[in-house]
DNA sequence: GTCCAGGGATTCA
DNA sequence: TGAATCCATGGA
């Protein structure tokens, strides 16, 4: 596949809207009716229509694609309608799938997804977004496109090679030293990031909370959007709101409760079900409580 | 349990 | 339009 070259899939029940701007990826952009975004190093340009995704390479810094680099990570070939029926049949499940069916879990680079993560914490979207731009600008390999380039994701070298001050230029502030020390890890072979494929949810997770500024939450997102653990569970500020307002309408569970419920009601799918709910709240809570506010 | 760590987008008044 | 709040949190 060159630089210019365009190929389709033929796609059932994929939202490409939903599953590339629901917040588990930060760098794909919509650019009138296209999504722009950069992949290991190559800029596609992808497509929906009625029948198909069509992806056109705009750039590379790098020779070849991996043959399936995209249905990889676009999760293609997932059997979305068999993760659904896993889903507990309640109202709030129905409601979540319902807005946002064809919403798909990714599967990121484990080593982009982690430290993108880690700029996430009490971060909104946007924000991380600018970061990660930043990250990219500064020390990611340039992709020729056109007239203006654009920047692969700096490899884990790339950064531990920084000082902490070059990272905080990238606005990141206290998570600086957390991606200093990641990269420091996974560059001396301290943490191997190939391997948590290999491991139990449970393990991957320990494994990735042994590094300073990740935790449950954190290294949750990095299982379930990078390594495709779907038991995985993160539960951020909109997850909580979510499972609050949804399931325990009347009075506040205690933390312990909800943590509970969360990790015993979603079944074998549980993360996938998550990311419905996010999706869901996020992009209809704030007509939900006007109309709460004019009760 | 409490406090603190960027900083800008978003909401509020 | 200036102020207040919030944010895919985690560590001390």
């Amino acid at each position: 596949m060159k630089p210019g070259t365009q190929v389709s899939f033929p796609v059932r029940d994929y939202d490409l809207a939903a599953t590339l701007g629901s917040g588990q990826a930060f760098r794909w952009r919509q650019v009138d009716h296209a999504w722009e975004g950069i992949l290991s190093g190559h800029h596609f340009r992808l497509r929906q229509t009625p029948t198909d995704i069509s992806a056109e390479l705009l750039g590379a810094c790098r020779p070849h694609p991996a043959p399936d680099l995209l249905r990889h990570f676009l999760q293609l070939d997932a059997d979305l309608p068999h993760i659904l029926a896993t889903f507990p049949d309640d109202e709030p499940m129905r409601a979540a799938v319902a807005a946002c069916r064809g919403l798909r879990l990714l599967r990121q680079e484990p080593w982009e997804c982690l430290v993108s993560f880690i700029c996430s914490s009490t971060k909104q979207i946007v924000q991380i977004q600018q970061i990660i731009v930043l990250l990219c600008e500064r020390f990611g390999e340039p992709i020729p496109v056109g007239g203006d380039a654009s920047f692969a994701f700096p490899t884990a070298a790339r950064l531990a090679a920084c000082s902490e001050a070059e990272l905080r230029t990238c606005k990141m502030g206290f998570r600086a030293p957390y991606i200093l020390t990641a990269a420091k890890a996974v560059t001396s072979g301290k943490l191997d990031l190939s391997r948590l494929h290999n491991l139990s949810t449970a393990e991957a997770r320990s494994a990735l909370m042994n590094l300073h500024g990740v935790g449950r939450k954190i290294a949750d997102c990095v299982l379930l959007f990078a390594y495709g653990k779907q038991d995985a569970f993160p539960v951020d500020v909109w997850v909580r709101r979510a499972l609050t307002e949804l399931y325990f309408p009347r009075r506040r569970p205690s933390e312990k409760r909800l943590e509970h419920f969360a990790n015993t009601h979603f079944g074998p799918n549980a993360g996938y079900a998550q990311q419905y709910l996010f999706h869901y709240v996020r992009t209809h809570s704030r007509s939900r409580r006007g109309e709460e506010a004019e009760l």
